[in-house]
DNA sequence: TTACATACATACATGCATGTTTGTTTAATT
DNA sequence: AATTAAACAAACATGCATGTATGTATGTAA
């Protein structure tokens, strides 16, 4: 049973994604071999590299199907909203986790940059696109921390900057080690208790 | 030229180990062959398969070798200590923070801890040692918290491990992010920042 | 001084992962 | 209906990494 029709073959595409994925979650991406992946998605290597040039291509794609969460934060934030600055930055950073908690394939994803590849080599599409997601996000961030500090929500003694990378320290930490051990700790409620924690001791003195 | 005398064959393991943690660190574990490893230390294979049994006996060797900024913490917790326990840990933290940054071999193992290996099983004794040296600090650490709720430092509502998880999660977090690129902020100041808003923000309300 | 062990270098054997090429079947095109 | 081209499978070629086995020179001890 060889060659089949267009629908078929963009469902063994999709397939290959998911095993790839899947595999790479579990093993590590440098010790999945694309034989195990083809195996998995119940084809050959011929089909891979049908479809991919290589094993970077097969990642990059694996990276453009999903949203990774801070893209979806950017997003948010740059329409317009109402509310306190803060209260969103606290919204967005809760909806990351609860998106790591919940949803498999962003939980795949995430594990794989956070625990299953190595970064060898800035050139790799997966670093990239992690980077470039994560600065641009916190650029606005720093915006928001800004605005913050001028409606007297933050104290004046903290850098913004440093506000938000600490933040995103703490939730990058959070899943990182939820990741690790995900019986060791609740994250959702770990999370929210963290992150309400840190964004009190934001506050001016007095407030 | 092969044979030496006894502290040439020292000196030998010791140019191994250091070039595997250059090596290591630069190129990632999975990346870096024994090949590799040799040609830096100026010897061949042989040298290492004699010192060495495999690649992961040399990486057991590595991980032997340095002491983790958490077992330092460890071990310093466990001595009596004067003053409040949130003193404690907060010089605790911004003491691994300032090793991390200062010192050559442990930044360079905490680099191949977070960003240069995969967690692709557990039976690697690198992952290991970063678990249980992890988790027997987060324990003692809530012990301190549960004593410093009870000298009223911290706020009732407060869950003591999801306390101690955050703060390690913070500090792993920021490692994470500038080890990513130490160009983007300074660790110091910002994990100083950090640390002090989280720790403000765990003070019971009208303290 | 001889005998042995140490500290490597060198050579070999094996296996696996990759990339490429070729073949085959079937859908799409005309 | 015939031709083309897509969607794979299968075979091939290559290279590298590992592990092991052997060789060898030197320190060391009897």
């Amino acid at each position: 049973m060889v060659r089949r029709t267009k629908e078929d073959a963009l469902t063994t595409r999709q397939e290959l994604l998911d095993a790839a994925e899947r595999l790479f979650s579990e093993k590590g991406v440098s010790n999945t071999s694309m034989n195990q992946v083809a195996e998995a998605a119940g084809v050959t290597r011929g089909a891979i590299y049908h479809h991919f040039e290589n094993k970077l291509d097969l990642i990059d794609a694996l990276m453009e199907r999903v949203r990774l969460p801070v893209d979806d934060m950017r997003d948010e934030l740059a329409q317009t909203y109402h509310g306190d600055p803060i209260s969103l930055l606290r919204a967005r950073c809760l909806h990351i986790i609860g998106q790591v908690q919940d949803d498999p394939h962003t939980q795949a994803l995430v594990n794989i940059l956070l625990h299953k590849c190595e970064y060898v080599d800035d050139a790799l599409p997966i670093h990239l696109r992690h980077l470039s997601g994560r600065n641009a996000c916190i650029t606005e961030c720093i915006a928001l921390a800004d605005k913050a500090k001028q409606q007297g929500l933050i104290d004046e003694k903290y850098d913004s900057k440093s506000c938000v990378v600490a933040l995103f320290s703490l939730v990058d930490g959070l899943m990182y080690n939820w990741l690790l051990d995900r019986d060791y700790f609740d994250l959702s409620t770990t999370a929210l208790q963290a992150i309400d924690t840190y964004l009190a001791g934001l506050k001016p003195r007095g407030a």
